[in-house]
DNA sequence: AAAATTAAGGTCAAAAAAAGTCAAAAAAGT
DNA sequence: ACTTTTTTGACTTTTTTTGACCTTAATTTT
């Protein structure tokens, strides 16, 4: 079911299209399984390893939003599976330097990743906490600059 | 429904006009909403934080005014001044959004913004701490951006 | 001029419409 | 047998929609 469901959603894209919406309660009941399988299925199988990034709305009108990385961004994507799921400040500084650097990313947008990034920000959080969440933004940052 | 209605508002601003004027009986109508939703749409989408300003007069020939705060330079610092020690994810993107909708930082930066302030990034992370931390996460990087 | 009527807009809370979370049960691999 | 992945469903949270009732202002009637 759950590579129905991924195929379902794959099929949707096409090639001018990397933002594709759905209703997540009409998918579910077309394909005749349970709404939260669908979160399942875009939790373990469009990650931002894969280049994808999701966002969502509740209530009325809500809907999910998938949107892909294009193959001229394997360099990014790249990195981001190099990442893992925790960044000290140091190495995400380095990262964002580098991409600079290789003009992969423009110098505003490094910098709004340092400030972002930085250590400050995360005052009186635990190590573990604060690492977790720099990885995570870190991530949907970068899926965000390439679309 | 409530997009369409803030659409709706949002496309009655054109350059030199900072202030508009509805009907509310009128727009709900025209939209087939009830009047109440225009309420909703204005509370909900058109706060001061957001840079709007509301007036209203009821009885015979009463109308809705929303003007629309056109602050140039100083208004990033502004924003970055009226952003207290937490912010939500919501109220995040309502800045972000108005943001780049006044033309103060490119699309882009926005989606970057958008990205680091989005709550899939705390998850587990206590609401008062996650809110903290975005505060200054925010105000960081519109500091960086004005450089 | 005062009273009544009509024409606005305002408020608030309940109901509905989504999506999210989490953990237990089931199935599939190894 | 044990481990990982999938399936399911009960419960939560967020956002939108709706409607009944309230307040204010202008206009009309007495």
């Amino acid at each position: 079911m759950s590579d129905i469901i991924a195929d379902m959603i794959l099929d949707m894209f096409d090639d001018d299209n990397s933002t594709i919406q759905i209703r997540r309660n009409d998918l579910a009941s077309r394909l005749g399984c349970v709404p939260s399988q669908i979160n399942y299925v875009i939790t373990s199988r469009f990650t931002p390893e894969q280049g994808y990034r999701i966002e969502s709305r509740r209530g009325g009108g809500g809907c999910i939003y998938i949107t892909r990385a294009n193959s001229k961004d394997s360099a990014i994507v790249a990195l981001i599976n190099s990442v893992g799921e925790e960044l000290d400040e140091r190495t995400a500084r380095a990262q964002i330097y580098n991409l600079n650097y290789q003009g992969l990313i423009d110098e505003r947008s490094a910098k709004l990743l340092i400030a972002a990034t930085a250590d400050s920000n995360f005052k009186g959080i635990e190590a573990k906490d604060k690492n977790g969440i720099r990885a995570k933004q870190f991530k949907q940052m970068l899926l965000a600059y390439i679309d």
